[in-house]
DNA sequence: ATAATCCCTGTAGTAACTACAGGAACAAGA
DNA sequence: TCTTGTTCCTGTAGTTACTACAGGGATTAT
């Protein structure tokens, strides 16, 4: 890790999208970071620190609103643990509704598979169940 | 089911909303119907049966790209059960693989959370670990 | 010096809709 | 018949979270 990068760079270390990071100051979750005098952004530590914990909240999906939300507990430096742990446990439940919503579609899925034989006939159980 | 609706009507029977209509027919998933005398849209027993089709391949997680390829294949007239089979089969390769990553995703949260006390300290594993 | 690479900006495209705005047509009641 | 309210038409822009240009300066390497 470097003291100073730039955007170049940066992605590169972060392993992201040299676009995204612009992306991301557009939308105001990155501060507009400092520049050359020819106007070439720099970034230094903390930026860096910041844009890892912005890719990393993604990752885990988290989406831009909810990262909003944990940044400004962060941002605030008088965050509570159970602020943040609310934030999560909500994301929790998000995903955990999606896991079930795929789960019964999978099923739904499945089960109409069964009923079709896979053969030469142009004659489908799916098609069928699909025009109800 | 009436022989013919006009837009806003088949939109309540079939249950979506009256501009998802336009844009199947603008991305050319619908056919452009008939019209009236004054331009407004007309809409047959067979139009209402393939706006429902793909309604309900849509809420089985069907993409538009994957629902094209099954219209075509319906359209043809000549497909087999084994070629509609074959896009199901990819459909439901493509939920299993975002269920298993949604519970991977929920693992490393629920343990974040489990990291953390929830207390009133500034002072966050959530954070700690996002922050690496 | 020059070529290759990097960075800058603004803008447009992606998926699958949804939501207007401004205006014409139609249905129902007085 | 007139009017009012609802429905329909069109084109365009907004949504999410980026990604991909184009056209042009800046920097680095040879």
């Amino acid at each position: 890790m470097q003291p100073s990068v730039k955007r170049g760079k940066l992605a590169k270390i972060a392993g992201c999208n040299i676009e995204t990071i612009r992306y991301y100051e557009n939308i105001e979750l990155l501060r507009a970071v400092d520049r050359t005098s020819s106007g070439h952004r720099v970034y230094s530590f903390e930026d860096q620190a910041r844009l890892r914990f912005i890719l990393r909240a993604r990752e885990l999906g988290f989406s831009i609103a909810e990262l909003r939300e944990l940044l400004s507990l962060v941002d605030s430096h008088e965050y509570t643990c159970g602020e943040v742990l609310a934030v999560t446990n909500d994301h929790i439940t998000n995903i955990q509704q999606k896991i079930s919503d795929l789960k019964r579609l999978e099923k739904t899925l499945l089960d109409m598979a069964q009923e079709c034989d896979g053969g030469e006939v142009p004659d489908c159980a799916i098609v069928d169940t699909m025009f109800q």
